[in-house]
DNA sequence: GAATAATGTAACCACATATGTTACATATAA
DNA sequence: TTATATGTAACATATGTGGTTACATTATTC
């Protein structure tokens, strides 16, 4: 959904816009879009000014943000559950089992953002514009 | 937690272990390890009895068994979240980011997978039970 | 064959998290 | 000064995961 936010920002090509139209966009409330952007502010990838007339740009050009950006700025840490109870102290495996798949898993998710860094946002612009889309009608 | 269940398993060596013990184990009901267990059994990772005297054990041994698998016999589709609402239509953006998005996570999960991939039950044994972790007191 | 011990499974609850909604204070541009 | 937009709080709703109890079923063991 971040990243549906970030595309638009990117097809406005540095406007302003306002959360409430951000929210239409995207069917949801301008206060969903809002607790994003505040993500994204801290992470540096868009500028949000108050007043009337305002709104949020794109505080870089959509080539210089990848998507790993924008992961770690909204995914707040690891995508592994994280067990509610502790495990057994008098099991020799639960006993020590979670820090040695901390490792793997940080390992696992440094993996994926790699990969998510890959892509920029000006690659998903093209890619939804592009063709074999639906922005040509089916068949031709 | 299903690594958990599973490093249990190969703890116990080919042994055929109760639902109840793992529970016992990791500090959990034997109704919620049951239900991994189906799971594993749907992957072809673990072997389940049922009658009395019987249990649960690896159907390979931990060398032939990687986090990768476990990973897709548990977690049953994607990591990322995806909107509850459709995307308005109307929107340019939103009309088809998801196909494009869909391709990109698909390549990040795999990318995570493979990482996962390296690392097997036997591994995560060695780790935890090696030097420089829990099993040894500290500072000796 | 009967008692025992284990799984499979359903029904329900508790809790956390994400999303949605309303409301309002605040700040900025016109 | 007024209109417009964000920041934020409070609350509702939906969903998923884990937890609990209960019970039918199945296999072992006596």
């Amino acid at each position: 959904m971040a990243v549906h936010v970030l595309a638009v920002l990117a097809y406005k090509e540095g406007d302003r816009v306002t959360s409430a139209l951000l929210a239409a966009s995207i069917n949801t409330n301008p206060v969903i879009v809002r607790r994003l952007l505040l993500a994204l502010q801290r992470a540096k990838l868009v500028e949000t000014g108050k007043g009337a007339g305002s709104g949020s740009r794109l505080s870089r050009s959509p080539g210089r943000i990848n998507l790993a950006q924008i992961y770690r700025a909204v995914e707040d840490s690891e995508p592994f559950a994280t067990p509610s109870r502790k495990p057994n102290a008098a099991c020799p495996v639960g006993h020590c089992i979670r820090r040695t798949l901390d490792k793997v898993f940080a390992s696992a998710e440094s993996a994926l953002e790699r990969d998510l860094e890959k892509t920029t946002l000006a690659g998903v612009i093209a890619a939804v514009q592009g063709p074999g889309n639906c922005t040509r009608k089916k068949g031709r």
